[in-house]
DNA sequence: TTCGTACAATTTGAGGCCGAACGGTCAATG
DNA sequence: CATTGACCGTTCGGCCTCAAATTGTACGAA
């Protein structure tokens, strides 16, 4: 398996590319543990349960959000899921395509769209959660509930970190500056 | 901070959805930090240090990779990088169009193609590595050196589970069928 | 009642992403 | 020395992805 030498490795030649500059190791390390094991994760469900359905990850956490919260505003969707606006935008476009999702305008605020489940999208739920519950034990299985809280409890320290410092932190490091122009992303209409 | 109280609600609510069918509740809760996790952090170090140099983090990545490794088979950068192949080639072939990374031949195997760094692309990464692993320790910032090491830790024994069991894993799940096919992808010529 | 501000979702442009199909190259076998 | 099978990187189709620009609605103040 090269993932797991490589990043120790991988410490050292980029130590000696740096020559004497410090690296923080646990942190790296833990980082890119971080990344690798979401890839993992996502990649096996989306090969196994949702392959199925032909869902992707994104789609089902969608499906997800409105399944447990509910009849919900968009904004408040594209939070909990973990996406922008616009992406998901075009995700429960999809989803309304393939019946599994309904969108309505709100009654009184006409900017507002609701989200929420067709009786279809309903019953689909109801089959895969404990089908996708059952490859999240999978792929924590080597781990026992108490590893699995605790591995929780640091992945959630460093979410907070970034959601609650993470703006100040980006502010800070562009010292007054504005901000790098995007590469991609709509021009303005001039 | 929605994030955090939602995990936990939403357990209850996916657990009332279910009536009585049991949840994996610590496994759930640990895979939707993993991945809510891996989102914050790319998300933190795409908008601070790599915005100003116009980087996506798979392109860094991929940058990353050739530097500690030197000039590599495009087929191992990509299983380092943790992307497929196709997509390499995509990626390779924007940093090479922006001087940063160089693609030649195999003078033997006509086969391969070998990735390796540009002069420009090598002082790049000498100046931008150290900012990386800086916004590494920034977004662990709450955690200890040695509660990095066992993130780190409980990390690896996931992503070892899904490598080295994943894939008979999924053939179980099948039992015997052939597998769904996707909707997107190439289509047979014919 | 028009104006301005605030906030909603959508559009847009550039690009990342996967996996299957593809076309080229290699090496072993007949 | 042709065939075969394995392997390599590329192409392709259908998505996802973001953030800024845009369009549309709401609502308070002048």
């Amino acid at each position: 398996m090269p993932g797991q030498r490589s990043i120790t490795e991988a410490e050292k030649l980029a130590a000696a590319k740096l020559g004497g500059i410090p690296i923080r190791r646990d942190q790296m390390a833990a980082v890119a543990n971080i990344y690798r094991a979401a890839s993992a994760v996502r990649q096996h469900l989306e090969n196994s349960v949702l392959r199925s359905s032909d869902l992707t990850w994104t789609a089902f956490v969608v499906l997800w959000v409105v399944w447990v919260w509910g009849e919900s505003e968009t904004r408040h969707v594209a939070e909990e899921a973990g996406i922008s606006k616009g992406t998901l935008t075009g995700v429960s476009r999809t989803l309304e395509s393939r019946g599994l999702l309904r969108r309505a305008g709100h009654p009184s605020d006409g900017r507002l769209v609701l989200l929420s489940l067709t009786d279809e999208g309903e019953r689909l739920m109801r089959r895969l959660f404990p089908e996708f519950n059952e490859e999240e034990a999978f792929v924590t299985g080597q781990l026992t509930d108490e590893e699995c809280r605790n591995l929780a409890e640091g992945l959630r320290s460093v979410v907070l970190q970034v959601e609650e410092n993470g703006e100040e932190r980006r502010q800070s490091l562009l010292n007054g500056a504005e901000p790098a122009p995007r590469r991609s992303g709509r021009r303005p209409k001039g």
